[in-house]
DNA sequence: CGATTTTTGGCAAACGTTTGCTATAAATCG
DNA sequence: CGATTTATAGCAAACGTTTGCCAAAAATCG
């Protein structure tokens, strides 16, 4: 069966399910039932079957029954392609959180990369087709298509992270940013503040327009005028957020009645704005109150710690690879679409009363 | 040949290549060659069959290819199980950099995650031992090994990345971290500083060794004494870079005679060194000169901008996909078991002559 | 133009599992 | 104790490819 037949001391790795049956002195079906299907062999021949491929360190051949019964037991994870490097670890938290959640679940994690080429979006496609893989995880906003092959189209469950995409129809785990903005700017209003600086994202993004819509809300809700709210950034990417902050920091300097508070979207635009900010002299909290998006690790340590909205990440993970384990084994017990899971505002010494 | 025979609208999906074969209006096996190995037929049947399988939308199963040839096309990488989360952006830079090697390789990535308990090391041995994967790239320093069945013994071409295991025989990419402290250090003492703070990483880790005796090569070539080097961390694994840099600050404001500069291990310890620092009134560069490693991104945008010692991850990846694909197709021309690859040093407004 | 080589395409046997069906042995029942 | 059910184990056919081998057709040669 083991086809050693070549060199004596050859790799110890390739015994077979053949190889285990002879050991144990049965057949080879049983050693298959054996092992997936305890109950359907008597105990007896099940220890000796255990035994017989411990003692061959026998491992059974992925592919084989994947083609057998398939399916895989892959998910795969699909990420935007030109990921940004600021001082977020979203990408390695979803990760390592997604890994873990999928293990438990007897799945592994493939990693894709989507970006702007037909290459990536066929490459992923083929991945889907090709029955590489039994789900996927999508954290970009758009869904891989080219010549008649579409992601959607795969019959694949696919769930959305981070991103609303609920309207494409697919279950999207997200976190409720307006309500937060709403609320930490409440809390800013109630603080005292009444002029503020809004960093943006990129115009249009998902994200900005939930959360520039939060800080509308609480002006709304305080009796606020709109255009107590200056905004900046929104012309780059989320790609550039340090970049932002610097200009975000020259457009500060231009404005005539300085807003006393900074609402950012991104850790990233607050750390180098502060930067900024704090090298023509202001000081923060006294001068300014900044709060940001993301929870980055770092604010804690900034000078000052800085105040930041985080997002669950760990329970994001975990709540996307249920749904997508559930989507898989059809217990659909998913009534929502969209799952909102709350962010936490992380209060710390960046944000205080304005002066006088 | 397609099973669609329950539903009328099922899944687009599941076309084979007898499909493809039947509407070309030849043999399976001849879409087979077509497909792969385009030179064993004859250019008009290719485009036929071309046609076909566009038309068909056919993709072909990977677990079939796999499981006939022997061979997968996915490659683990193994990352340590408790990543940190600090502003090291390594890590996704690394899975990045890799993916996308691969990819041009016509390689997948698997992600792996090593903890300290036998569950994760019993997986990735089935993930090797059942044929699932080709190749591994390790970054974690140990080598699952459970009940007989060992990665290393499993016959599968490994490549270690950032860690060097060329001790364990294993192909290693590693930076050159002794000559880069070294290089930093004699700067530092070029510019006038005599007594140094050195923040350290675990005691007796690879990194931690080879760092810190760049420090004391560079002290021994100016005619310095060892002694002029006060050590601070050590008792806490990387795992907690912040605090370590907290517990520093704390270290360093017992000490009677103060360095003039700071060398860390890494960005983590440098950034929340410094914010405990500069709250009790010192201040960088002009007290104190400060230089880590990492070269995460946020250290340009620090107060001040941080000097940083950058790992060229990008190029490190490649040169472990190339490394790892040349062990996989028998190549072998690596001949050194070692491949250093050059920190780069990025001086900025942290680093200055110490005062008077 | 027959003989030989080359090109091209098809048949069928793998690859290592899982699983429906069947056959035997053991257990239960009337 | 014979008849019926239930537990257990084996046979063999899949799963969707690739590929060694062979046959027919086409091309080349003497």
């Amino acid at each position: 069966m083991n086809k050693n037949n070549d060199v004596i001391g050859e790799e110890p790795s390739g015994a077979l399910m053949a190889d285990v049956a002879k050991l144990a002195g049965v057949a080879i079906s049983t050693v298959s039932r054996a092992l997936a299907n305890p109950g359907r062999v008597n105990e007896k021949t099940r220890t000796k079957i255990n035994a017989a491929a411990r003692q061959l360190g026998y491992t059974p051949n992925a592919m084989a029954r994947g083609l057998r019964v398939g399916k895989s037991n892959i998910i795969m994870i699909i990420l935007p392609g030109s990921l940004y490097y600021g001082v977020s670890q979203i990408i390695p938290q979803v990760l390592q959180s997604i890994n873990k959640s999928l293990i438990q679940g007897g799945y592994n994690l493939m990693i894709a990369n989507l970006d702007r080429d037909e290459i990536s979006e066929r490459h992923i496609l083929d991945l889907a087709f090709g029955g590489s893989v039994r789900g996927a995880i999508i954290l970009s906003s758009k869904l891989p298509e080219v010549d008649g092959r579409s992601l959607a189209g795969s019959g694949l469950p696919i769930v959305s992270m981070l991103l609303d995409m609920s309207d494409a129809g697919l279950q999207s785990v997200v976190t409720n940013d307006r309500e937060a903005v709403r609320d930490v700017t409440a809390e800013l209003i109630r603080l005292g503040h009444r002029r503020f600086f809004y960093l943006a994202g990129p115009e249009g993004n998902y994200h900005d327009v939930e959360r520039y819509a939060g800080v509308l809300e609480a002006l709304a809700a305080a009796g606020l005028s709109e255009a107590l709210v200056r905004r900046s950034g929104g012309e780059l990417g989320y790609q550039r957020g340090f970049d932002i902050g610097v200009r975000a920091a020259e457009d500060f300097a231009q404005l005539t009645e300085k807003p006393t508070a900074v609402i950012a979207t991104s850790d990233d635009m607050a750390i180098s704005f502060v930067s900024c900010i704090q090298r023509s002299g202001l000081r923060i909290p006294e001068d300014l109150s900044v709060v940001s998006f993301d929870g980055s690790p770092v604010c804690e340590f900034s000078s000052p710690p800085l105040s930041t909205i985080e997002q669950p990440v760990e329970e994001m993970g975990r709540a996307a690879v249920d749904l997508l384990l559930d989507a898989i084994d059809q217990r659909q017990k998913a009534a929502e679409i969209r799952t909102v899971i709350r962010s936490r505002l992380i209060l710390r010494e960046s944000v205080a009363a304005p002066k006088r």
